[in-house]
Order: C-alpha cells, then sequence, then structure tokens
DNA sequence: GCAGAATTTGACAGCGCTGTCATTACAAAT
DNA sequence: ATTTGTAATGACAGCGCTGTCAAATTCTGC
C-alpha cells in the first residue's frame, strides 16, 4: 500500500455518522467495526475501514465513555524511589494511551506506610472513576495484597517485571537473571576474582533475581568463589555506604556489580572517596542504563532495558486483551549490555 | 435486569439531575452553578452547593466535554534535556489537573530540529484534539514562533519561567538572578575570590538570568573581578568539559558555579579527574536541587526550585482565569538555598 | 423442504451534560 | 401606568457514541 497521508486540512472532527454514510452502512455498524465485535462479514469491515481512512475519523473517547462503559483511561501505579525509571514508564505507558486514544493517569502508592494504607491508596484509585486497566510497576508487582485487591474487584492488571505470583495477569520483563548472569560472566573474563555485590531492597522482586543470576553464574565459574555483599537500597546513598563496606573489608573487591545504576554511582563515590580509582583499581558495573549511567564519570557499564517499550507494551496487552490475536501473556523483552568506561582488566594492564 | 446497584459511598455515579432534584431547581441552574456563569443568585448557589456537598456529586468530564465546547484537557510541552526536570513538573501539573478534574497530555517538541519543524510539531498537538490551554516550559517560552503560533489560534498558555516576551501571557517563576546572587555573595563570604561560571545554552532564557544575577553580584563585590566562563548545555558531559577548561586554564578557580546541577556534577567530576578534591580545593554549587544533587559526592550546595509547586500553579492560573479573583499574572514563588557538602571555606582553614 | 437456530444488519433510545431560547420577575425609564 | 431592560431560571434539544431489540438473511438438520 501506498503511504497515503490523507491531509487533515480541514479536518477535525469527522463523526461516526459520516463515515457511516460513506460507507453506505448504518452508523451502528461502523460502530461495531470499530469496537471489533463479533459477527460482523468481512466485506463491511472492509468497507468501514476503507471509510474510515478516507475521511481520516478518529472516535471521539469522551462520547465512546458517556455511552459506554468504558471510561478510556488506564492508570500506571508507582511506588518507586527512581524519577528516571518513573520518567521512562511514564513516557513509554503515555505514548501507547496517545496512540489508542486512551487516557492515562498515574498514582503513587506508598506502601512504605503499612499495608491498610496501601489498599487504601489503591481504593482511591480504582473507586475514583471505574478505569480500564492498571499497570503496575515494581515493587508494587510483588505485592500479594495490592494483586488481591485488584483481583477481588475485578480490575485488570498488567505488571512490569513481577517476579512472584506468576500467571496471575500478563507481565512484560526482561531477564534478569540472564542479565546479571552476563555481567558476572563479564567482570570474570576481564580477570577479576575478587567481586562484589550491592543489593537492592528486599521487596524488589528483580533486585532479587539480578543477585540469584550474578551469583549463580559466579559460583558455576568457580565453586568456591566468595562473594561480598551489601545491601544500598537502590539509592545513592545506600550504595555509597555499602560500597564503602565493601571497600574496607579485609579483603576488598576488585570489582562491585550494584544491582541499579544510582548504587553503582554511590559505589564510584565510595572509590573516590578512598582514592581508589575506578575502573584501574575497581570496576564498578551498574544495572538500567538510566540518565545516572552518563552523569558519573566514568559513565556506567550497564545493562540496558527497555523500560519504555516494556510499559508500552503493558499498555498494549491491558488494551488489546480479548481482541482478535491475544498477545502472549508473559512477554520478555531483550535487554542489551552497554559497556562504557566504568570496568577494566584486573590485574589493570594499559 | 436486576441493577445490581453495588453502591459506592457516596461517590461513584451521582447525575446532575439528582443534584437538581434535592435542591428542587433545574438541572441547567446545577450546570450553571458549576460553571461558575454569571446572573445567578447566592440563594441559587447556596442551595446547589450544599446538595452537591451532600450527595458527593462529581460532574462527568466525559459529558461535559461532549456536550459542551470544552475538552478538559490541558497540555504540558517540553524540550528539555533533563528528565528530572521534567518529571517534577509533570508531577506537579498532573496533580493539580486530577484536583480539577482534568485530563494532562504532555509533549515534547523538539525545537533543534528547526523552525517549521518546530511549529509542525505544535500543530500537531493543538490540531489532534482541541485542547483547553497549554503550559509551556523553558526553553519553549522563550521561542517567539511558538507564541507567536499559539496566539494566531487562540490556545491559551501558562508559561514557566520565561525571559522575554514579558506580558504575553501570565508566569510562574522564581528569581532566577536574585538566586544566582545569593550564590556569588556566598561563595564570596567563603572567601573566594577566583570564581568560575558554567553556563547553560544559550536557547535557555533562565540561564541567561542565573549568569547575569551572578556577574552583577560578583562586580559589585568587587568591580575588576574576573570571571572565567563556560558553556555546558546543562548537561553533564558539557559541564564536565566546561570544568575540564576552566579548571586547567593559567589561573584555575577556587570555585565553580554552574547554572544547573547535571553540570555541576560533570564539575565535580573535572575535578575528580584531576586529582582536584571537593569541596577542599574546589568548591562547585549547582542549580535546581534536582535528583542529581544528592547522586553525587559531595551532595551539592545548589538552590532549590519548587518545580512541582511552579507547575501546579501554572495549571492553576490556566484553570482558573476568567473565574472571579483574577490570580497574578505574573507569579513569583520563592526559592531556597541549599547548603550541603560541595562548597567550603577559601583557604580551607578546617 | 421447512422449522429452528445462528448470523448479520439497522432503528432507536439514551449516557450526563451544556447551548439555545423561552419565560418569569422585577427594577428603571418613559 | 406603560414600556423597556436585565437579572434569574427552566424546558428542551442535542453532543457522538453504544446498548438493546428487532428485522432480515443465511445456515442447519432431518
Amino acid at each position: 500500500m501506498a503511504t497515503t497521508t490523507v491531509d487533515v486540512s480541514g479536518n477535525g472532527k469527522t463523526t461516526m455518522a459520516e463515515v457511516a454514510r460513506r460507507a453506505g452502512v448504518s452508523s451502528k455498524s461502523v460502530s461495531r467495526v470499530i469496537n471489533k465485535e463479533p459477527h460482523i462479514s468481512p466485506s463491511l469491515v472492509a468497507m468501514v475501514e476503507a471509510a474510515i481512512a478516507e475521511l481520516n475519523y478518529v472516535p471521539d473517547s469522551a462520547a465512546r465513555s458517556l455511552a459506554g462503559s468504558r471510561s478510556f483511561t488506564v492508570v500506571v501505579a508507582f511506588d518507586n524511589p527512581s524519577p528516571n525509571y518513573i520518567m521512562k514508564v511514564v513516557n513509554g505507558a503515555y505514548r501507547a494511551c496517545v496512540a489508542h486514544g486512551y487516557h492515562m493517569r498515574f498514582d503513587t502508592i506508598d506502601s512504605q506506610r503499612g499495608h491498610s494504607s496501601c489498599l487504601d491508596q489503591l481504593d482511591a484509585i480504582i473507586k475514583n472513576s471505574r478505569i480500564d486497566g492498571i499497570v503496575l510497576t515494581p515493587p508494587l508487582v510483588d505485592n500479594p495484597l495490592v494483586l488481591d485487591h485488584l483481583e477481588l474487584h475485578g480490575i485488570r492488571f498488567v505488571r512490569i517485571a513481577p517476579v512472584a505470583g506468576k500467571g496471575r495477569s500478563p507481565s512484560i520483563s526482561i531477564d534478569d537473571a540472564a542479565a546479571a548472569a552476563d555481567i558476572a560472566q563479564y567482570l570474570w573474563d576481564l580477570g577479576h576474582r575478587n567481586i562484589g555485590f550491592v543489593n537492592g531492597p528486599r521487596t524488589h522482586g528483580a533486585a532479587g533475581k539480578r543477585r540469584d543470576g550474578f551469583l549463580k553464574r559466579l559460583c558455576a565459574l568457580d565453586p568456591h568463589i566468595e562473594v561480598q555483599q551489601a545491601d544500598g537500597a537502590f539509592l545513592f546513598d545506600g550504595g555509597m555506604e555499602a560500597g564503602g563496606k565493601l571497600l574496607s573489608s579485609k579483603r576488598p573487591p576488585t570489582a562491585i556489580f550494584a544491582a541499579n545504576d544510582d548504587m553503582a554511582a554511590g559505589v564510584i563515590a565510595a572509590c573516590a572517596q578512598r582514592q581508589l580509582a575506578v575502573p584501574d583499581d575497581v570496576s564498578v558495573v551498574g544495572f538500567d542504563d538510566s540518565w545516572i549511567a552518563t552523569s558519573v564519570w566514568p559513565h556506567l557499564t550497564t545493562i540496558y532495558q527497555p523500560i519504555e517499550e516494556m510499559a508500552a507494551a503493558a499498555i498494549e496487552i491491558l488494551l488489546h486483551r480479548g481482541a482478535a490475536g491475544r498477545p502472549p501473556e508473559e512477554l520478555v523483552l531483550n535487554y542489551r549490555f552497554v559497556e562504557r568506561a566504568s570496568a577494566a582488566p584486573y590485574p589493570a594492564s594499559g
């Protein structure tokens, strides 16, 4: 098909009735095609779709939600300390929503404030105005209370990077364990044999997967390896403190893998504080390829997660489920190892 | 057929007709009160408002936009490299929108791609579906083409931190010049006499204001002072490069003020590269108090801008204009000097 | 072949609100 | 007292779409 971009000159508010007239059918038939209702003939579909394309018709979501039962609104829920992560998710989800004529809301659920508060916040979101679905991000995705509550209220949801509750909802993730294993292998191949790990919060399932994948590969490489670990809560300060702990142990590691970039940046700061050069004295690797990965020196070697795509995919699944070809319930997207300058061979060779 | 009225406590499904019945008036009168139309008696207002409160009524925005001419959608437009800044604006604007039952869209306008492209992108936003207003953020706010275009199309807009085109729209800002002057004074009081400045992009008006305020105060303190400057484009790498330039001049400054935090972080990295300790050898001050301010070591001494409040205020002005007490057209919010650990007395005393 | 079922389409009535116009009430002007 | 004007309210018709129901059409099986 040629790229027939119909110009919007003067256009702007074509109605369903016009499309119907153009296609020589009733407006209800147009509605049926748009909503992919069952029992419509292929020829009807063809005619209507042609008319829609010719008139460059876009359904009015206000009218749709007034007449129908759907709100054309989905919400993206967060309980995450990193604005970089949130921003990417919001961006990806937002674009996908706009592309489908949906509205996107986003809300923060502070699960630190206890179970009941958490559910109250959830209630506020779902009762406020009936929503068509919700995208959950870590660490909300692994909170059984939240999942129970959503199921109880019959709210459809899609989860990004869940660890627990497999099968309770469609999900999008990357293979965190494999990515962490890649890092382990990378560091090993660089010659490092004394490697430290900075863990994320316990509530964050993906952090655990990264840890497991990392440790498992290291154990496979050397069953007797000892990996020193410290917790950093996914925050810069936590990473700095954890890095300090590792670096001042009796056997300081020559390489440290932090489960996210913020903590990796903190580890670099801890190195600087001790006059240790990165990567010459200590190699540091992060995870996420977030904004901060290139806002430290040296730029972080890290794992790129296609967060925007993941969020967009989550929206797609939320919106298209029940339609013709049902998309896979558990989508795993590709990560990418990003080699920058924060890790180097050991012992330093040049 | 039995309508299972799964009642929600109060909220949920009350219609305007119910409110009207409750108040003993016509539904149109309720509508008038809600929309603050002229020529309504105080007694009517009182009755209707009481009924609204008792029934916990919330107007349905889908129905409102279908029936009326408004879309209940505002857009926030960006052309900004910093996700931290965007995130804060989005957050503040979003909350304000939700509080008023409005939808928020946000879009990026890439003005690097030339004038016509820039206007095309703007057109796509305002033609897509008629919007009720637009919030402009720097550096879009000072782009005369954008302003002209918006005015031409009769789109109302509010600007955050504009420099040029005073009076062309309501605006929200902080006193960038005064804040920068505070920093100059602070550094001066610390004993620094050789001070460098890292500038933001030329297109970003506020960066210029910071520069001017900073320089002016320094000149007032010492008319013969020489301030070395470099450009950093508001980015980490740019700041690092600019810092490097300053630091390797024949007369390296003992203190550097960067026009935003990202560049300040870059300056710190440049110091580290040269084995210069911050703040002992070099003091560094940033601007914005963004996420990165506490994601570097030492944490940045900087200026806190109430970005979320500014964005929320922008939305308020956009939505309430024309209503009773018209808010001030040029709102100036307070900044706050945030003293952390990246600046110290010179010469170092302890 | 024909009753009964399933498929495919259209007519029509609202969804909850606002714009328009008609109507009332009452002050000011003639 | 009558006209004129304006403030204050209501009746009613849609906005653009979908749900319901009925009608037309095409299949089934026996």
